[in-house]
DNA sequence: GCTGGAAACGAACGTTCGTGCTATTCTGCA
DNA sequence: TGCAGAATAGCACGAACGTTCGTTTCCAGC
């Protein structure tokens, strides 16, 4: 069907303008504009605009998985793929995968206040997310990488905190550092739980 | 003159609002019905939607400063401020000062992608901010507190990091953990840089 | 008590918002 | 090639937006 040809470059689109205006900001009429299309053509392959917003956000986690996390699956599982995880998310930001930064970065402080299912389809893809850092330093400890005692639910709190000073530093403050520091400060972090010596087997305990 | 009692009343209000809903949410005829008055008789005393924007960022400020900011400078320079500082902020959020969370957190990811007074206005009070921490490092080497090779900047972009975090995970995600993490973590980092022995004389150098 | 200026009001402006209808055009299959 | 159904356009709607205007209310100084 081209109709869903068609609905894929809708929100291709939609996610790149709701990534800089805010998804509050995505507007269907400008929208519309933007594809040389009409605002009712538009409109019928979503039915109303909160199923645009939340079509919107899938179609922005799809990207993001593939642009700021699977990449790091490449490397092999324990500390390599946690020093993975923080350059691919770097990197992320850096190549401006989204022209207004990190899409979920912006939504979860746009939404934070505001029940309902956007908020909830926010939610529910950042917790997965942290949950994502959260297995991957438990997969570090497991393979004796780094220090069995360090709570996965603080590190990864941590490591995503730094994400998003990251992506503040470099987006409002146009600091250019601010990528090597957030990558520096990660790898310091993840050093400071590091083990070195007799590291255990695979899948010990 | 009473004019200015009400404009002062408007601008509270239209923090709160502002939090809540972003600035760009922020609208005339809401704020007008929840306080009472005609959207005509608010929009006399600003003269534009922008000039009430930067008003409210204005406003928005001095309740940060008294808020998150000025407790900590009780506690004396060097270490102690900066876990002031921290605490400071934590208690800031917890205390729900701005009813959506920390007004510049948002603010700042709401306006970095969009150019002009409003995020100029933003930028420039988040500068301010991230200097304070600065400054306030730069006293804890003077002191003698902390390690004087650490760069200050950095320093303060992960302590603002964990603040950023801190306020994703305890607003979106209803982790009331998550300030008692940023506390942990910006103390351990703070530990992992302080000097115990031989403490310099005060502005040494 | 009167008056002048500040403050607030109500109504209306033109624009844009999301959302319905109805008609037309396009497209893939028989 | 023709036809069914999907896809898109055109048009209109009510509501809300920021803004302007002329008028009314309020209060301080004479």
């Amino acid at each position: 069907m081209k109709g869903e040809r068609t609905r894929q470059s809708i929100l291709e689109r939609a996610v790149d303008l709701a990534s800089l205006e805010g998804l509050s900001g995505l507007t269907i009429g400008r929208l519309a504009e933007e594809l040389g299309m009409s605002k009712s053509g538009l409109f019928a392959h979503f039915g109303s605009k909160e199923e645009l917003q939340l079509a919107t956000i899938d179609m922005a986690r799809e990207r993001f998985i593939d642009n700021a996390f699977k990449p790091a699956l490449k490397a092999e599982r324990g500390y390599p793929r946690l020093m993975a995880i923080a350059r691919a998310w770097l990197s992320y930001v850096k190549r401006d995968v989204f022209p207004g930064g990190c899409f979920f970065a912006a939504a979860s402080f746009e939404f934070d206040g505001r029940p309902g299912p956007i908020r909830d389809a926010i939610a529910k893809m950042m917790d997965n997310w942290i949950e994502s850092i959260e297995k991957s330093v438990r997969m570090a400890q497991e393979e004796g990488h780094i220090d069995p005692d360090i709570e996965p639910e603080q590190l990864a709190f941590e490591i995503n905190a730094i994400f998003f000073g990251a992506n503040f530093s470099y987006q409002l403050r146009d600091d250019k550092k601010s990528l090597d520091r957030a990558l520096q400060a990660i790898e310091a972090r993840l050093e400071s739980v590091r083990l070195v010596e007799r590291p255990r087997r695979r899948r010990a305990g």
